[in-house]
DNA sequence: CGTCTATTTGAATGTACTCAAAAGCGGTGG
DNA sequence: CCACCGCTTTTGAGTACATTCAAATAGACG
């Protein structure tokens, strides 16, 4: 397994002796999957932590009438998992798809809780994610209440450009709470301006 | 100074001995403000974390043109910053103003570091803190996404009956997203039904 | 009691959605 | 290699949800 990028991603905020390192690594999983692939599906139970070694995922919600709301893409470098139902034990609410072959490397909820326990730096770099993804979605919050479509359009093209050669305009229009036929108007207005 | 409120909120998480609280509460600094004060102002340096002990506090962020978007509301029990800016020593984007006379208590970004380092029990409750407000913000999200504006409102009142009681009707519009004039003729609706 | 702000009501407007149909694009099998 | 299939994107017409502006009414506070 390569646990180069986990490595850099985790020493970004603390720092692990050897010993520390690989006892965190033998209580992760790799897993794989190909494009299109449910690697968490709604009702299933949400007990695993996703780094993304590889690949392209995206967590969206899927309301009774079947509209889906994308509520983030994951690329290399994320962490991804229905935190809500992951850190209250209940089934998930969400789905994580593929949308590339990717790889992930996965830690259950049993094992991340002895890791805190027993390596407290790992409470700290885990303290230092929650706290970003809070202001992360504090903004996107913002954003949504205070600017028009057309306007968290260009915010996220500019904020996420790697994202945006990755995924569909349907994806993109779903993560901003648009329909796919508004987002292609905003589109043809810029390119005639 | 009423520490009963903050132990409490503080050992639903963790455990603390005498000595580890009365440290704890060595670091903060208790401020008192009547209704409609700005205890936080846009541009102004964010270096505190506030608890409050009583009364009632608004977070919003003020666009170019003045419209008003409310990010929270705070009462008793809950905590308040405008966390993207405290954590990255930023000038503040949010205001934030009391809607009653309201007391709350302040620790230091410089003595919560310290403290976090000290006693890493406070590293764990700062991770559960922001993994509660990381999925509240998520499931805000999700719901701007997925629903519509007569929803959200139905939903907030079910949510948080008590802020209801407390603030204008302005207020809320602007924690849903929408004017006033909509709200009212939401709960018109709502009336006749 | 008077003033100030919040809320309501209504008309006109704008932003975004629905539905339908056409055009584009990518992958697959013959 | 290209023809076809399925899905995405575009375009347009009609509609619904939400805003703006203005004015009336109601509440809160000194």
């Amino acid at each position: 397994m390569d646990f180069t990028a986990i490595r850099q991603n985790i020493e970004k905020h603390i720092d692990l002796s050897e010993e520390e390192f690989s006892y965190f690594t033998s209580l992760l999983k790799r897993r794989i999957a190909p494009k299109k692939k449910l690697l968490l599906q709604a009702g299933q139970s949400c007990t695993t932590f996703s780094f993304v070694n590889s690949g392209v995922l995206r967590a969206y919600y899927q309301d009774d009438s079947g509209k889906e709301s994308t509520v983030m893409f994951a690329l290399k470098d994320w962490w991804i998992t229905d935190m809500y139902c992951f850190v209250n034990g209940l089934p998930a609410m969400l789905n994580i798809e593929t949308l590339a072959d990717s790889e992930v490397l996965q830690i259950s909820k049993a094992d991340l809780d002895a890791l805190v326990d027993k390596i407290p730096k790992f409470e700290r770099f885990l303290r230092i994610l929650m706290q970003n993804a809070y202001t992360r979605e504090q903004l996107r919050v913002i954003d949504s209440l205070s600017r028009t479509a057309e306007d968290r359009y260009h915010i996220f093209i500019k904020k996420y450009p790697q994202v945006v050669q990755l995924v569909t305009q349907r994806q993109i229009a779903s993560y901003l709470g648009i329909t796919p036929e508004f987002l292609s108007t905003i589109r043809a207005k810029k390119a005639n301006s």
